[in-house]
DNA sequence: CTCCGTACTGTGTCTACATTCAGCAGTGAA
DNA sequence: TTCACTGCTGAATGTAGACACAGTACGGAG
């Protein structure tokens, strides 16, 4: 990697130091008043080189969306995981895109069988009789496999949904666990559905105690 | 000061887990995305609760210029926390002691609020309606008080048993989750009744899934 | 019954910010 | 001498984002 010159190395200590203190990434324009500058492009192009040289992360189009690039080792420290907590799913992308990415656990790998991969903030009350109430954080293990009886993550349609599995022959149902709601139907031959994990265990925070 | 509801709790949560992640806080529109939200108004009120609430600071016309109050110093370099695993309580002996101890768990200190202190294998359906299984384990942060609403961890004539806590006056009520058990009445001018802690949070392994 | 707090939807305005374009100057390498 | 790179000024543009106003609904306190 490109050595950074004495200005750069400058602005990235500013931005660490902006950071630290505010809470938040500066604007370009609060770089600029900071180092003296009289225009706000002074600031961009330095950013531009920060990014270029590979130690600042730049990220288009957002209001003081710069992130400095840590060499932090690596944060499997020992035998820990380190899982993903992932929101609300938009139509369309993928689970693990990292824009759901709302937060990171670490965990004991030992907690749960088979691995858990990442946690699926649940979203509704549909099964609530299987313990699993709104906002529960619903561990899961990616694979396109299940079985009858197993609690899955399945995308129907373009929607994340976790319903308990059962399969016979073409014919599946995914179903719910809470009388209010009515169990899913899909025939495997004309509808697709796309089995995106299973349910491995089940983590709750305060709130909804 | 206040408590916080619920979903002012939520919101604080996410605020805190994005800035982790991404590394500046969101945008309302952004919290109002996560949260499902339709109306980015309905993020910005929330806001200003917190902000009145005391807990968290918002700085006027600078974008993403959030910073929570009492940022939790818990940082991830390796300070993880070691929890026991704590099964059937013998009658008479404390809850920690070495004998009830039936493994370790090591979890990420972010997880949950207050700090659990220990892991508590629940047994029987009392709870089931709050969503908590046979063979859950109740994350327990150690304390006497309690307040009226909050899931405890009580000691009653050395039987050592998980429900709903409700106070009036001199009577204490402790609720089950489940229609097929009756509520506790306890008269703390006549019964013992010790506490030994709240529920903070509930982990379900695969098993009971 | 009214008032207040919580919890939202929906629309709109203004400006804080990111980002581009056009230049100028110095320095070191090919 | 031309080229590439650093290090700026200055102005312009489009939009991301803060924030205000107007409603709806519900539940609890006085």
């Amino acid at each position: 990697m490109d050595p950074l010159t004495d200005r750069q190395t400058e602005i990235l200590r500013l931005i660490r130091e902006m950071t630290e203190v505010s809470g938040f990434p500066p604007t370009r324009a609060e770089i600029a008043r900071a180092m003296g500058f009289r225009s706000v492009n002074a600031a961009e192009q330095h950013l531009r080189a920060l990014e270029k040289k590979g130690v600042l992360e730049i990220l288009a189009g957002a209001s003081r969306g710069l992130r400095v690039r840590d060499p932090r080792p690596a944060l499997r420290l020992g035998k820990l995981m380190e899982l993903p907590v992932v929101g609300r799913v938009a139509a369309g992308s993928p689970i693990l895109a990292e824009a759901h990415v709302q937060g990171r656990y670490q965990l004991d790998p030992n907690l749960f069988t088979p691995r858990a991969d990442y946690l699926l903030r649940v979203r509704g009350m549909s099964m609530r009789d299987a313990g699993i109430l709104d906002g529960d954080l619903l561990a899961v293990h990616r694979t396109h496999e299940a079985r009858t009886g197993q609690i899955v993550v399945a995308r129907l349609a373009d929607e994340v949904t976790v319903k308990r599995f059962r399969r016979r022959g073409h014919a599946v149902q995914l179903l719910p666990e809470n009388a209010d709601f009515e169990p899913i139907e899909v025939d495997l031959r004309q509808d697709s559905l796309a089995i995106e994990g299973i349910g491995v265990g089940v983590i709750r925070t305060g709130r909804s105690l």
